[in-house]
DNA sequence: TCACCAGTGGAGGGTTCG
DNA sequence: ATCACGAACCCTCCACTG
């Protein structure tokens, strides 16, 4: 039988790009930092808690940031370390339980329940966490404990630092929602703060009189039901009374794969935009061919400038996993759109999994069914990649054409770096898919509680 | 022929999150 | 006066089937 109640935590690192970086530039200590994208149209990863003083925080638009303050030390950011340093972390959490899911590199929820009988209560379980983040890895992290997955992150907030204009707050380190405090903890709190309440929804529950958690709680379903729709309505609902029944889940498998860039300068050129084209087609269809599915769904995302956007997708009959195949569905639909205004931003994307990819072994030819040269030439770039580096092939049609080096910037994670002249070649857009910044991170930031 | 119903899957857009 | 990228989920509309 079931516990009669789980004990969850939420572990969240304090601004972990940023406090990653300190480890290897500690006289940047007690400085604003800001890692993210430098550009003009790049937007901040992470702000150290000085930078947040100045209302610097995750997604703000880099630009934004430097007017904000000026004398902060911008870094570019640097992925492939965040990713260690995050397995890290991760190991550390496996010492208490198997049971981690991960959200995003600095964040993860552990189901504790079991673990309780040899370590300890949640709370003692989250301060040992804590210790051995602080003393293996010099570096901190706030902890919520909680019967279930959204109070414990509720509760992971509260225990964070905050910045004001006047100083830094050091945080509790480790909160706790203990059952039966539910709603005296959640009640008075802004419906804002409810997971999946953004601008859009806030207003229309500030329409029907809802400020708080415990006004919206205290409404019929039906009511709820009638303004969000009945599947948002009612999950935000039991959301509001402090019930979460979803699990920690440890493995979940990606149900949609893509790559989408903006440029630093909007493109005209249709050979520019088809090249373009080619360059995430072969992204997405190496990264399809990686996890070992076909996508039967493609959808081309466009956004033009002026930030208008507009998606256009097909439904194939068999899922397709080669860039050939993904160009010659993607093509038509992109030379149908009117084009003129030029495109900030290209996105390609395949869903709907389930087509045939089964890996093919280029060097022993014993493929059990009749190969289609695509297929065989798609997996032999593959075995090139994995050989000499993502940069070393890409298609033909991706080569721009005043430089003869392979253009692959890929794997842009806060926006183009902008600089028109520089040319870069950087990581293979194989490589894994980026992270995030987050607003909410900074723990009052625009729009605390009102 | 029309209207309606329920179910399904696709297309397109929107919202939210990290 | 500026707004990245990757992904999940939701809603509405529509065509089609029976």
């Amino acid at each position: 039988m079931a516990a009669a109640h789980r004990t969850i935590l939420h572990v969240d690192m304090d601004a972990f790009y940023v406090s990653v970086e300190l480890r290897r530039q500690p006289e940047l200590r007690g400085q604003p930092v800001v890692v993210g994208g430098p550009g003009n149209r790049g937007v901040v990863a992470a702000a150290s808690y000085e930078a947040r003083r100045y209302g610097v925080h995750s997604a703000l638009p880099s630009a934004i940031a430097r007017r904000r303050c000026p004398h902060a030390v911008f870094l570019p950011g640097d992925h492939e370390l965040y990713a260690e340093v995050s397995s890290q972390v991760h190991e550390i959490f496996g010492r208490y339980t198997p049971l981690i899911e991960p959200l995003s590199l600095d964040e993860a929820f552990l189901d504790v329940s079991g673990a309780i009988r040899l370590f300890g209560e949640g709370v003692v379980i989250a301060q040992r966490i804590r210790d051995d983040v602080s003393r293996d890895l010099d570096l901190t992290c706030s902890v919520g404990v909680a019967p279930n997955k959204f109070l414990a992150k509720m509760a992971s907030v509260e225990a964070k630092p905050r910045a004001n204009p006047d100083g830094i707050e050091p945080g509790a380190g480790v909160v706790e929602v203990r059952p039966g405090e539910e709603t005296s903890f959640l009640h008075p709190l802004s419906v804002r703060r409810l997971w999946g309440v953004g601008p859009k929804t806030y207003e229309k529950l500030d329409r029907i009189g809802v400020r708080t958690i415990g006004d919206l709680a205290a409404l019929p379903e039906s009511t709820v039901v009638a303004a969000l729709g009945p599947s948002s309505g009612s999950h935000l609902l039991a959301l509001s009374k402090g019930i979460d029944a979803r699990p920690v889940e440890v493995e979940r498998d990606p149900k949609s794969i893509g790559h989408e860039e903006t440029y630093p300068h909007d493109l005209h050129d249709l050979a520019d935009l088809d090249r373009e084209l080619v360059r995430l087609s072969d992204a997405v269809a190496g990264r399809l061919r990686k996890f070992g599915s076909g996508a039967r769904t493609l959808t081309l995302k466009v956004r033009f400038a002026g930030f208008r956007t507009v998606t256009r997708s097909v439904t194939l009959p068999a899922g397709v996993d080669t860039a050939t195949e993904i160009v010659a569905a993607m093509k038509p639909l992109l030379h149908a759109l009117d084009l003129s205004p030029g495109v900030r931003l290209l996105g390609v994307s395949g869903s709907n999994f389930g087509g045939r990819s089964e890996q093919l072994d280029l060097f022993s030819s014993q493929a059990a069914e009749p190969t289609p040269d695509v297929q065989r030439s798609a997996a032999a770039i593959d075995q090139i990649r994995e050989r000499f580096g993502a940069t070393s092939i890409g298609p033909a049609s991706s080569i721009s054409g005043d430089r003869l080096r392979i253009v692959r910037r890929g794997a842009q994670q806060w926006g183009p770096d902008q600089q028109p002249g520089a040319t870069r070649s950087g990581e293979g857009v194989t490589s894994e898919p980026t992270p995030r910044p987050k607003p909410g991170d900074t723990g009052d930031g625009p729009n605390g509680p009102k």
